[in-house]
DNA sequence: CCTCGATGACTACACTTGTAATTTCTATGA
DNA sequence: TCATAGAAATTACAAGTGTAGTCATCGAGG
């Protein structure tokens, strides 16, 4: 069971995992501009996702070095595959079924996953 | 823009969409047994879809029948761009690699998807 | 024709989320 | 040593969600 983590959470935590521990004011640079979120709302957020331990802090003089506790592939892992249970009965074949039809898969993404599952083949 | 469904919403979304026009009442017995809710949250769910417009009522008598105005195809294509959008980059690759690496993706599911791809590129 | 039970309408209420403002603490430089 | 700037902690607040309880009404059966 996984913490939940909300949107606005998660955009704080690919700055996280993508460079790590750094301090409520680093990651704000990171994102506010993306965003166009005030500092305190990253504070906030920081702060919720320490409650929530899914990130950790280390005390650093007058400031806190937040480090994620969850790792990326797990993360996506949980919500993919809660995704994929919800909305297409626990099968990939559908939600890639769907996304075809949709016209939201290219001809390069068609050949890149077919190289991807000749691969696990193997 | 399509409206927003919550999760419980969506659970009521998808009995209407196997089978409508459904009466509150129909509906709440296709779907108390899954989800344990009562009456009432049933129905307070279909007057918040129903608020939103995402279905429709009938007056039938001194009750109503309700039907979706969104399409199920419409609406997983909403929510699956903005899966893999916020997560994967808008990518569908990374996340069937994802679900692949995670072991959530059995021979037969590989051999399926193969199959759908071959005929996708015809 | 009147009552009762089913049904929709309205109200409730705590928790989460997005988005901060305000208050309190603390280390550091004058 | 003491004020102060920059952090953290606390508080705010409206909208959305999950999960109902209660009220009002209307139609069918006695």
């Amino acid at each position: 069971m996984t913490e939940r983590i909300s949107d606005a959470e998660h955009a704080i935590m690919e700055v996280l995992w993508k460079q790590s521990p750094l301090t409520a004011t680093e990651v704000a640079d990171q994102v506010i501009e993306h965003k166009g979120w005030s500092l305190q709302t990253v504070k906030t957020l920081l702060s919720r996702l320490a409650a929530k331990a899914v990130v950790g802090t280390e005390r650093d003089g007058r400031r806190f070095q937040y480090s994620p506790l969850v790792e990326r592939d797990t993360y996506l892992t949980g919500v993919s595959r809660n995704f994929v249970d919800r909305l297409f009965g626990g099968k990939v074949m559908p939600l890639v079924a769907h996304l075809a039809e949709a016209d939201e898969l290219s001809a390069d993404d068609i050949r890149e996953i077919e190289q991807l599952l000749r691969e696990l083949k193997k």
